[in-house]
DNA sequence: GTATTGAATATTGGATCCAATTCTGAGAGC
DNA sequence: GCTCTCAGAATTGGATCCAATATTCAATAC
């Protein structure tokens, strides 16, 4: 029998790498919010057909990180300050129990490098990583919940909101006291107590949440 | 100016009706998990070519509704009991503070209709419509909480495990439970006691999943 | 000068064709 | 009889072409 590699790792099709490209590009900001796009420029960017840019483009839809109308294209999603707090809201019940659960069958590896992701939190230079690390740390804290599907509804929760939360971590405010909060939170997953733990997640997401909407209206306001 | 219809109501495409017959085949178990469903077939039993097809396709697979391998093919989804079990104990924690949300709010219309579903549930002839019936009662109590995004997640994860919900309310001790416990709940929501309905909900949420499970076990190991 | 029309352009959506891969089954080898 | 091989069939994925719709903008009417 011959060895096919697809067997081991499922080939990525132009589809799925156009769908990671824009994805990255939607959450971390590099696509502005309404903007369109194009088919077209998409399929030349990656030199394909649009028939995979449609695909990509129909799951993005599907997660809520593009709209489109019919003939009319699609364009960067873009959350009202009502869905914001709805999804932090979301957030506050889910992500706790995700914690407490991982809490006590965490591995070692998890919780050393959740701390590792803690400690560097705040002391990295590019404001564009940080939304990466902050995903990071969080999955190291959720990853061994057992729980797949709460995994995969959290992600792409944060996924809708990533590129408004790294808005909250460019103030210093916001990040000092994201790293004060992390920091306790893996403090809380070492010490293996799964109340404290979440507890003190549902309260960083709800402070982070207010923090980001108290900064949106006045952007968005006055 | 001129009236076009589609500013009223975006016309649904070839690809739209499709995404939804599949997904009421699938939720209705009316396609048994694990079926192939063929492009080609799809497309001649709609009179359209792949394209379309193939655009349901992608979207019931973000969904969760079908998997797909590529170049083999997509299947309609199956769960296994952890993943049902998993989906239940996201719905407990979701659904009760929608109804929370909800009773506060609701409308009379709501609560009225609501009412009706639960007085016809159990006496509803055809066992088909029951799934039907069942989420137009729950639909009822959470429509008006003010939070889409919560009804949309809902609604994602009712879908998943709707073709197995079905057969637990087949079981005369699981209608009939559903009935009292759905009275209650509808009850406790004209009373506008949200603490009440939300953690009658809950207990709803967690009874069924309970005894579906036990029935799945049943069915699946002996 | 402003609003309106309509033709030209741009864009999306669907059909068809082709390429890549998987599936199937008859036949060879043992 | 059983397994392996490989060629043909079946199927999916991508490219290209065409149709339907939206957008733009110049020309016209007022």
């Amino acid at each position: 029998m011959q060895i096919r590699a697809q067997d081991l790792a499922q080939l990525a099709s132009p589809a799925d790498v156009i769908f990671d490209a824009l994805r990255e590009g939607i959450t971390d900001g590099t696509l502005a919010e309404g903007e369109v796009l194009r088919q077209d420029n998409i399929a030349r960017m990656f030199n394909v057909s649009r028939i995979p840019v449609r695909e990509a483009l129909t799951r993005l839809e599907e997660q809520g990180l593009v709209t489109t109308q019919r003939y009319r294209g699609a364009v960067v999603a873009s959350l009202s300050l009502d869905e914001i707090e709805e999804i932090f809201e979301f957030r506050s019940l889910i992500e706790p129990e995700v914690v407490r659960h991982s809490v006590v069958v965490a591995s070692q590896e998890s919780l050393d490098l959740a701390r590792d992701y803690a400690d560097r939190f705040g002391h990295e230079e590019d404001p564009k990583n940080w939304g990466h690390l902050n995903r990071q740390l969080h999955y190291m804290l959720y990853r061994d919940c057992g729980r797949p599907y709460f995994l995969q509804v959290v992600d792409s929760a944060l996924n809708r909101i990533e590129r408004y939360q790294r808005l909250q971590l460019t103030l210093t405010s916001g990040m000092d006291r994201a790293r004060r909060e992390h920091q306790a939170i893996v403090e809380a997953c070492i010490a293996r107590d799964a109340d404290q733990a979440a507890e003190l997640t549902r309260a960083h997401i709800l402070g982070a949440g207010r923090s980001l909407l108290d900064f949106l209206e006045r952007v968005r306001k006055g």
